[in-house]
DNA sequence: CTGAAAGCGCTTACAG
DNA sequence: CTGAAAGCGCTTACAG
């Protein structure tokens, strides 16, 4: 096996290069002569067409198995308008790819799903307005990739709408702000965090306050809005002096629990697990202790630089799974067409942890 | 502009489908004709042949811009064996991925490197024994990637010698273990914590400690032995109670001070911010004051999740600047031949801020 | 400087 | 079930 030949000038190196490593320029007809049959039976053997004897397709899997054959990437990709290449597109919007521990977690998530289903992921980081227009023209067209996930961010990033308009195979990662029908997997933010604030009022707590995430963000939003139909759904005000905007980093989850404290909150639900650390620290610093004072819970439960000490209860994210969705769906509207748009939520799960206090007892 | 055409099975839908996207099918001979030249004319004028009159040239140059034509990439793969993708690998003994900024910043340099070399980046992560086997078999053969990025990590990785012998165009980020001679980019670390060391003397430090990386790693080995050649030619006699282990995370940090304090030091280098993190951490617990006490050093000057107080004295890994020449490296390994082997040293920045003091004054 | 033609390595009707 | 042949959209000697 080996790679690309280098264009030797030296025709004496390329012969070197050539005598090492033999197993160099295996084509179709390469297997199709060392199995007595012809290119097109090969191929159907690759491809797992029904038309082959059993006695034929055992005897040329063992002599690709045997050669290590691959076939070339390039030219299946030209003959069958697929490219088995998936690409995931971060806006530039996003300026917290440094810091939280989202985007490696869903980086990862994409790439072991692709790895599965033996697809390769690229990857577009958008640096600047210049990189958006540039990658627009050079992904979205025939050949270069089968599809396209998108990382929902900020409210009025124009770049989803010019890929819908593309007519690319493309899936948003979370909610889209569209009002078009836009094929998309998102997370049960609304739900999960009224799942957990009512966890919260069924344990006694009487002052829920919320750090929320950017209001110009889908899960910013939603998980505010999670929040509030809770309190609703109990009859209970909502007190704007118990909600506080933050933009899930620690640093604004000190300051926003800073701002919250004189509204002498009982318990607090962060919008994110970063934000729920940087609470924890304003609550410690202030001579106050979690759960005792003050319960928490976060929102995320990725591996954390630093683990929260008392652990947090949580709303664990399923981010490998939201990767595997997202591919699956993206391979659908490749193999079936754009339309129906699909749509899948997955349920985040609510962990209790020691952040978390009963209250009734 | 616009992506794959879906294998509708409805014709109906297909065609209403190539309707609304019309720059569909545009190919060479398309442009040729628009413009009234041949086929190959066209090509010299996209590929830059110099065998083309100024005004053919540009009169095609404006049609093609007109038109927003692009060639097909697999075309042009599969007879050019060039892909203009180039593939990051990071294996699986990397076990901080999730939580080390390192990563990120890294992906975004090369992400970013590749960006503007108009080259496609696709990412493999290593998830366990059988990705690191099939992503071999797929990965290191003709008309796939022009090249591999490879992360050195851990002493032992087989990997590399495979990628080696397989004469893909490779180019190893960090210090290679093996033997022999491979391509590679590598920062300064031994020189550049020298630097740090020797300051830290001069302004007067008399017992100075260093929590390291691991010692499987080529940075962890480095930092340290920078750390301790900077000792040795001052004569200072190496201490080994003032010398811990670390992991890079911030809890090794924390741990890894609360170990040297009894040695009352007053100046750590950490092979890491994150360690220095934990360590200032530590030092708060015990009622210390950084820089008062102690002086902390750090290493590499990412964004943090939580920025330190006081700013880090450290020192800056030209991450975007690794990518770049990195990605420069492989492409002239592609165009210019494997041989002779290239290596590229970087330099880190020593960036000095507040939690170090000059103890002289 | 320009064009006609061969060929890259596959897939897929088509004919048997 | 199998093979010969056409063709995907490019690049690049080759001939002029």
């Amino acid at each position: 096996m080996f790679g690309s030949v280098p264009k030797y000038t030296n025709i004496l190196l390329l012969k070197l290069f050539l005598a090492e490593h033999p197993l160099n320029n295996l084509t179709l007809e390469d297997i199709a002569q060392k199995s007595g049959v012809s290119r097109s039976t090969v191929s159907r053997v690759i491809n797992d067409h029904p038309n082959v004897s059993k006695k034929v397709r055992e005897h040329v899997k063992e002599v690709i198995k045997q050669t290590g054959y691959q076939p070339h990437p390039a030219a299946r990709a030209l003959v069958s308008n697929r490219t088995w290449t998936c690409g995931l597109i971060l806006p530039r919007s996003i300026n917290t790819f440094f810091t939280d521990p989202y985007y490696p977690c869903l980086i990862q998530g994409i790439a072991q799903a692709c790895s599965k289903q033996k697809y390769t992921f690229s990857l577009f980081l958008m640096e600047d307005k210049e990189d958006e227009d540039q990658m627009f023209s050079r992904v979205c067209r025939r050949g270069f990739m089968d599809g396209i996930l998108f990382q929902s961010y900020q409210m009025g990033d124009a770049l989803v709408d010019k890929l819908v308009d593309s007519g690319i195979p493309l899936v948003i990662l979370g909610r889209p702000f569209q009002k078009k029908k836009i094929s998309h997997v998102d997370i049960n933010n609304i739900e999960s965090v009224e799942t957990a604030i009512q966890y919260l009022l069924d344990t006694g707590h009487k002052r829920i306050g919320t750090i929320t995430g950017p209001q110009n963000t889908a899960v910013g939003i939603d998980r505010k809005m999670g929040y509030q139909q809770a309190l609703i759904k109990n009859n209970i005000p909502i007190d704007e002096a118990l909600i506080v905007g933050g933009t899930f980093t620690e640093e604004s989850g000190y300051l926003g629990m800073n701002q919250l404290l004189p509204a002498k909150p009982d318990a607090i639900f962060a919008a994110s697990d970063q934000m729920a650390l940087g609470a924890m620290r304003a609550i410690r610093e202030k001579g106050l202790e979690v759960p005792r004072d003050i319960s928490i819970i976060g929102y995320d439960d990725f591996p954390m630089v630093s683990p929260a000490h008392p652990a947090l209860t949580t709303l664990r994210q399923p981010i490998v799974q939201f990767g595997f969705e997202a591919l699956k769906m993206l391979i659908s509207l490749v193999e079936d067409g754009l339309e129906p748009y699909r749509q899948v939520i997955l349920k985040s799960e609510f962990i209790i942890r020691d952040s978390t206090r009963n209250r009734t007892l």
